[in-house]
DNA sequence: AATGAATGAGGGTTCATTCAT
DNA sequence: CATGAATGAACCCTCATTCAT
């Protein structure tokens, strides 16, 4: 399925060093030799594979947005439901960043703040994976399962804002301590906003009826008045 | 008001040099020589100063936050509601990166990322700032103007990772070009959430009344089914 | 004649391709890599043939020297005076070097000036080389064709310096154009100079004869007696 | 008269350490640390001072090939005839190298070949000295002191080519031992080239007298006709 | 015979930092 | 108070060379 020749592994083993070790100390602090220490090989392999230390960098998302989006796409052909699609995207952001610490820590706090990564092919995907959420929001508008005055984009900035928090927090400070706890809470916070709703249930109808006489329907006021 | 002996107007002039270099460069990119040229000092008087690099960085937050957290106080004093007070906070936060893209740059891509920022003082204060977040939204759960079921951690992380992803986007990538333009659609998406709202005005109740008989209006529903 | 094992013509490959190489990268710069490259085959075959990278750059002239001087004698059997016998030689070395430009360069720019090949055959080979001229300069002197008084050494340094340092010029500077065009300008230079020659057709001789006895011409004296 | 700063000194220093270095171990083989430790400098310290080390070493020649140009100059202005100008020019050469033997070595051995080296102003100086040589020849030519048939740029090549051919010998072979007393062979050389010239004074005139007829004269007949 | 793969060894270069003046 | 001058300490990167296959 995937092309494993032994130069393939020797690069995969390299880039598993890397996001390791540079999820520990951070780009610069982290040297080529100690890349090569935690993998095992000298300094000059890690030159035969990658030419620069950055180079090493900007390898290690490969292919892992282009894969995402692709299983995210999956899950979702069988979710029913914008809003459901929603929460479905949200989790598989968590769960990702929850079973991928490191990579969690190389993307969020090194790449995701570096201007030539920009640049990158890989920053191109990370992109289109979330244009995957863009989309669903989209659909989920033009549907009318959303309001019709939400900005998509800047729906989807808060949900990847949040969960970015949210891993960076876990990362930095240890909580929360679990990431896919939050994809309930999260995706009603996103839907449902934060404001008291006003309660149907406390509706009170006052029905007087006289008998042998014409009725009408109570029209409900707007809540906007 | 504030100590301006000649020595903290010098530390000033060399912490506005550091925030514009670092916030132009990068941490490790940047060098104390570039920021003695931009001072208009040499490096050696940079250490008179500041004892370290890390130590010049760390200052630049300096008493912001307090002061920023001041600002904020006073103002939600004449706001009335939580959920205006969020919109107010909302905005001050947009505003001040707004207005101080070099120190927003500092902050969110150099110190944001930097685990040893984390045990400063200044870090303390950041906190203390989105605490203000926390008790206003305390507040409204409270008062019963927010709804009892959310996590007000997990709002403020909403709302500030909604922020500052704004703002890393607006540093890296130029848009969105104003900041502040997001107050009102960030404040209502927390507010409300994006799902369509059952138009009240729009339901239809069929009443059928059937003389000389005596019911009850059915009981609330709850909204989870 | 010559050894033509497989082995044999794949170091001539080797060779072909390093002097092609250093000489257009310089030793320093040219690695075995491009060589390699060159040669199409890999940097390990290279250290199958020769076993350092020196050793390579000095097996570049192998045996040329050696072959160039039994040329040169060829040549020289049937060329008659010595003076013509330097015009032959200088005109050997001036087209070797215009048909070889390749080992012009490795020889005048890199080895040249390298101490460790002056340990070696090949640099043996060279001297023995220049030695053909020496040998005919002693013999022009021997002879009374040339001046008693020059020094046979200071004529062959002449000799293959400017024929170098034209080279090296070529080489660097592209100019002069065409080196055998050299031949006949230098060979004259070193034979005759560069002094105006008193010409001798316009001596006058005032002679005056008197009748009935009987004089000689007193013959004129020699400089140096 | 020179700008002796301080830090004009230090660069001197270093440039002296460097041109020792340079000249004992060639310039790849000699490492900054070796030039620091010669100067008695920190690597750092020539850092601040050359920006590379390829700087460095073509900052070896300065102001050498002007200011011997301008020395020059001042001698031939009371040198009377353009034979004896070439006498000085050839002795302020060989002398100028018998001096200076490090800076020899640097200026024949390494930066003789460095194609780069060509494109500096240090080059242009050195071009520029050589042109005096040409200047010599030409006025030589021009007045006819020298011969209408030399090629002035050929002549140079020669005198330049066999000064540097032995200077080179005395630097990699220890001969000849000195250099200066090459002056005086090398400009009658060049000036007379080694033909054993027609000794006049060994013409034979046959003189026949017949009584009382008229005579001639036998004029010598000219070479060329 | 040929080479893919690995690396030891080393050097150029950068800078934060120091200190005498 | 200010700084010119000096450097220790690192690190990235290169490549000639080796060896198992």
């Amino acid at each position: 399925m995937k092309t494993s020749s032994k130069s393939e592994l020797r690069k995969q083993q390299i880039l598993t060093a890397a996001e390791k070790v540079f999820a520990k100390k951070g780009f610069q602090e982290a040297t080529i030799s100690d890349v090569g220490r935690e993998a095992g090989l000298s300094e000059a392999t890690i030159y035969e594979y990658f030419s620069s230390k950055e180079e090493l960098l900007f390898s290690i998302p490969g292919e892992t947005a282009k894969k995402t989006r692709e299983d995210l796409k999956h899950i979702l052909r069988h979710v029913r439901g914008a809003a459901n699609k929603i929460r479905s995207i949200i989790y598989g952001y968590l769960w990702f960043y929850e079973t991928h610490p490191d990579y969690a820590s190389v993307s969020l706090l090194i790449l995701k703040q570096n201007r030539k990564f920009l640049e990158t092919q890989a920053y191109k995907d990370v992109k289109k994976l979330s244009g995957l959420l863009t989309e669903v929001l989209q659909e989920g508008k033009n549907k009318g399962e959303f309001s019709q005055e939400i900005d998509v984009y800047l729906v989807r900035s808060c949900i990847l804002g949040t969960i970015e928090h949210n891993v960076i927090r876990r990362i930095l400070l240890g909580k929360p301590q679990n990431l896919t706890d939050l994809t309930d809470p999260l995706t009603d916070l996103v839907l449902n906003g934060i404001l008291k709703k006003p309660p149907l249930e406390t509706m009170d109808f006052h029905v007087t009826v006289k008998p042998a006489t014409q009725k009408k329907p109570a029209g409900p006021k707007k809540n906007k008045r």
